[in-house]
DNA sequence: GCCGTTTTCGGCCCGACTGTTTTCAGTCG
């Protein structure tokens, strides 16, 4: 595991500790700066050895030491003398739904049990019966929650939860009045993994949108629900919350829900030395609403400029706000052509006309095709897909080259550009390894949304990416954003799927997500560019006929 | 334990939901 996620999980881990132990700020304090450290954009480890540890929010003195202590000896001493402290069964405890530090504590003071099995026959054995605050329906819900199936309650990836929210809102869309639903929380973010999915709905009947979300088909159960929320787990384990909020707060609650939840801390500080009040209701001073119908007015009853969802994660996006200098992201606009496009040699004439047709119906300027299953020397189908764009669309021919163990080899032009398939099938590059000799324009198939790249060797390709003034190929949830960002804020370019996928779906809108997650702009993104920049490539861009 | 263009000490987001409660504690996000 990478430091930083290593780092992270401990900390995490001290916050639960000393959550048992009763104490009030510590846990919170340790919980920010594991955060931080998950979203850092650069191994912790750098930040260490230029003495900056303390630049990172959250992290003061004593977790600094922290931090330097598993830097050089691999473990935090206060970490393990607090783990001495409590059977390792409590944590477990804790983390089931439902139940929280003080719960697990006092099974463990007044019952006598150190861990799930031991709960389970306690209650099976009546020994939780008579526990004050504990009825039945407490007791039901604490034996529910220890015999809940495999998988309850687990991280989805980006793209597992955003077609399970397409579902949701489909679902919801054709079976109830809704005046406004929105996707929020981290999916709108488009963090890599996704906890709980959040969706958002204006309605003035909120009990008919609750009822058509408990009929919701892949339900599984449910969790609760009020009068403004409901909270279900479907059938993959992965828990879904909805609320129903009045139309003129819906800018406030989208804002609230979004997050990140350090984010919203440092706005509700700031709306504090303005003397106002922010939560999912809107922007007050005093009695008075002064804000909430759209986001846009959120920030700017704050003094803020708008801040992108993607990055929003009290990573200096707060303070350019206040400055006015929030980043202009790479848009969807933006993406102008598509340099890396698979098609197959043999595939009906039909098939690769539509290919072009679709590029061409995008307005897009530039097409790289690479054609699978042909000898790299042969013209296969460029020439006549070159004709059909007929100098609407620069048609280029790009041949992949996989592996760095592949050396040299690969074909000789004519072809336009080389693109680098690092191969991950094979076990990750050492950080000294090298990438095969001459030039590539894009580094790609670093990985898939079932498995994304390892970070360590994400790392090594984004520095070989950097090195050889080749773009990293983006997609949905990967590479981890904080590589993206490093990469880009080094001078790095990236590459954004941009061609819709012929399987349906519209998932390069993901990939667009996780290069914004790492503040990307227009200028860094090589297919953002009507002529673009294939300096590294192996020989020169053919010219556009 | 962290943090501060009013603070280096005294605060620390805040509301919903649930179960067990005659007014609240614990959990969650």
């Amino acid at each position: 595991m990478a430091t930083n996620a290593a780092l992270a999980e401990i900390l995490l881990e001290i916050a639960d500790l000393l959550d048992l132990g009763g104490e009030k700020f510590k846990p919170e304090a340790y919980r920010r700066a594991a955060r931080s450290l998950q979203s850092l954009a650069e191994d912790v480890r750098a930040v260490a050895d230029r003495g900056e540890l303390a630049t990172i929010p959250g992290v003061g003195d004593a977790i600094s030491e922290k931090i330097r202590e598993y830097l050089r000896d691999g473990r935090i001493e206060y970490y393990d003398r607090l783990r001495q402290q409590y059977p390792a069964g409590l944590l477990e405890l804790m983390r089931l739904p439902g139940l929280g530090p003080k719960t697990a504590r006092r099974f463990w003071l007044e019952v006598g049990v150190e861990g799930p099995q031991e709960l389970k026959d306690a209650i099976a054995a009546g020994k939780l019966n008579g526990l004050k605050g504990f009825g039945p329906r407490k007791i039901e819900l604490v034996r529910a929650a220890l015999s809940a199936p495999a998988g309850s309650g687990r991280r989805a990836t980006l793209v597992e939860a955003y077609d399970l929210a397409e579902r949701i809102v489909a679902h919801l869309r054709a079976t109830t009045p809704m005046e406004s639903v929105a996707v929020a929380g981290s999916l709108r973010r488009r963090r890599e993994t996704i906890g709980d999915i959040d969706i958002l709905v204006t309605s003035r009947d909120p009990e008919r949108v609750f009822d058509a979300f408990t009929a919701f088909p892949e339900r599984r159960a449910t969790r609760l629900r009020g009068s403004t929320k409901e909270t279900i787990e479907v059938v993959s384990g992965v828990q879904v919350d909805l609320r129903v909020v009045a139309p003129e707060a819906f800018g406030a609650a989208l804002q609230y829900f979004t997050g990140s939840k350090d984010h919203n801390v440092r706005l509700r500080t700031i709306a504090r030395d303005h003397e106002l009040k922010v939560n999912e209701y809107g922007v007050f001073r005093g009695e008075e609403l002064i804000a909430g119908a759209t986001e846009e007015d959120v920030y700017a009853a704050l003094g803020l400029a708008f801040v992108p969802p993607e990055i929003r994660e009290n990573q200096g996006e707060v303070e350019l706000a206040s400055l006015g200098r929030v980043p202009r992201l790479v848009e969807a606009p933006d993406l102008v052509g598509d340099l890396h496009v698979h098609l197959a040699a043999g595939a009906p004439t039909q098939e690769q006309n539509a290919l072009v047709d679709r590029a061409l119906e995008r307005g897009l300027r530039h097409l790289g095709i690479v054609v699978d299953g042909v000898d790299g020397a042969k013209a296969g189908p460029i020439d006549a897909l070159r004709a059909r764009a007929a100098g609407r669309l620069m048609v280029l021919r790009a041949v992949e080259v996989e592996g760095w163990a592949a050396g040299s080899s690969g074909s000789a032009p004519p072809h336009d550009y080389r693109i680098l398939r690092p191969g991950t099938e094979s076990s990750p590059p050492s950080k000294t390894e090298k990438p095969p000799p001459g030039g590539f324009a894009v580094v790609a198939h670093l990985g898939t949304p079932d498995a994304p790249p390892d970070p360590v060797a994400a790392g090594t390709w984004a520095r070989w990416a950097l090195e050889g003034h080749a773009a990293m190929d983006i997609g949905p949830g990967w590479p981890e954003a904080s590589i993206v960002r490093r990469h880009v804020e080094a001078g790095g370019l990236v590459h954004i799927p941009s061609s819709p996928p012929t399987d349906g779906g519209d998932r390069s809108l993901l990939a667009l997500g996780t290069a914004r997650r790492g503040w990307t702009t227009r200028e860094r993104v090589i297919n953002a560019s009507a002529a673009p920049p294939l300096g590294g490539a192996a020989s020169r861009p053919a010219k556009s006929r």
